[in-house]
DNA sequence: AATTCGGGGCA
DNA sequence: TGCCCAGAATT
């Protein structure tokens, strides 16, 4: 049977991860969200130092969101950490503190739709509920030759079907793992190890060398360009940051004032630009620096960022701001490309 | 149904 | 460089 195929290879290879160490759902919960569109070795350390800070649901529930964006950053996707948080008071509200133990509440959850609830109800409650993760879209439509999209609706539909039925009367808990397991370290994306492969004989896409073919995706993505001038407003030790709260990357997270621009300028044209007038009004200020032009990646976007540093009276600056000593970077949380220019003015300035 | 949310690893 | 990663929420 494949379930059992899948079950001994996971019992010979498995690895040893920090939440396969619990059956405690507050803990698997929140590895289970780190582990979103995350790979292993990146959410190991996360893990370890928010349950070190957040050791129950209670203690998570009663933190500053800032104190939970803070243990966030770097590891991207914020809105779960703000999800986490949020659910973290509706357990202690509405659950009296108590982690749901069953597949409908969990999926109540904010920042937990099926793969997450199919997972901690498995994980945690073992609960018959196939998680359906990219990894196992990969071993499925490569094992039966699965031509459906995952990103479409019918093709999700189906994987979970399909999931379903491959689980069988396996346990749960085990199988789900094993399956998820063999997706990220034998089935891989490029190049999979099809040469000691067990379920090599009854694979479709090897038997018809169409292994780089699975699985099938419809949407492509596409990237925008975005211009952004920080500028770093120092005076001694203290210098100016601001909370990002629209609707866009990095909500809720710091950053310097910036001006954004729709595509690229000067620093002479930048100084003639209405925010800048806007900003500095009639203010003395010194250049001190540009920045070579920084291109910061994500998946949608690439940030086209240079960091003016610029020295002034930053008491002066109009009301909106923040003004923080270097000593309390640690109280914020901010986004990569920021922390990167933080760390090198740390270390050029000691 | 399509878009948007980070950042890093790898061939 | 492009793709993918223990996906979910929003539009």
């Amino acid at each position: 049977m494949l379930s059992n195929q899948i079950i001994s290879w996971y019992l010979q290879n498995k690895r040893d991860l920090p939440w396969r160490e619990t059956k405690n759902p507050y803990q698997i919960w929140i590895s289970e969200i780190m582990l979103q569109q995350t790979r292993v070795a990146s959410a190991i350390d996360y893990f370890n130092r928010f349950l070190e800070q957040f050791p129950t649901i209670s203690d998570l529930a009663k933190a500053e969101e800032q104190e939970v964006l803070k243990l966030w950053q770097g590891l991207g996707y914020y809105s779960r950490a703000r999800n986490l948080h949020t659910a973290a008071k509706t357990i202690q509200l509405e659950y009296n503190g108590v982690f749901p133990d069953s597949y409908k509440e969990i999926l109540k959850l904010k920042g937990i739709g099926t793969y997450t609830a199919a997972a901690i109800a498995s994980f945690a409650f073992n609960l018959p509920h196939a998680a359906v993760d990219g990894n196992v879209y990969r071993v499925l439509s490569r094992l039966y030759g699965i031509n459906k999209a995952i990103d479409s609706t019918e093709g999700k539909k189906y994987f979970q079907a399909i999931a379903s039925e491959t689980m069988g009367n396996a346990i749960p808990e085990i199988y789900n793992q094993a399956i998820i397991e063999f997706g990220a370290l034998q089935c891989i994306p490029r190049n999979p190890k099809c040469d000691i492969c067990p379920l090599l004989a009854n694979c479709f896409a090897h038997n018809n060398a169409q292994v780089d073919q699975f699985p099938v995706k419809s949407k492509q993505i596409k990237t925008k360009n975005r211009y952004f001038y920080y500028l770093f407003l120092s005076c001694k030790n203290r210098f100016l940051i601001e909370k990002r709260k629209k609707k866009d990357i990095w909500e809720n997270l710091f950053q310097y004032p910036l001006i954004e621009y729709d595509k690229p300028i000067s620093t002479n044209e930048l100084l003639q630009t209405s925010e800048w007038k806007e900003l500095f009004g009639n203010n003395e200020l010194v250049i001190h620096s540009v920045s070579e032009n920084v291109i910061h990646k994500l998946s949608h976007q690439n940030l086209h960022t240079k960091f003016i540093h610029i020295e002034m009276d930053i008491d002066k600056m109009k009301y909106g701001y923040i003004i923080i000593n270097h000593s309390d970077i640690s109280e914020y949380p901010f986004p990569k490309l920021i922390e990167d220019h933080l760390n090198i003015m740390n270390k050029n300035n000691p």
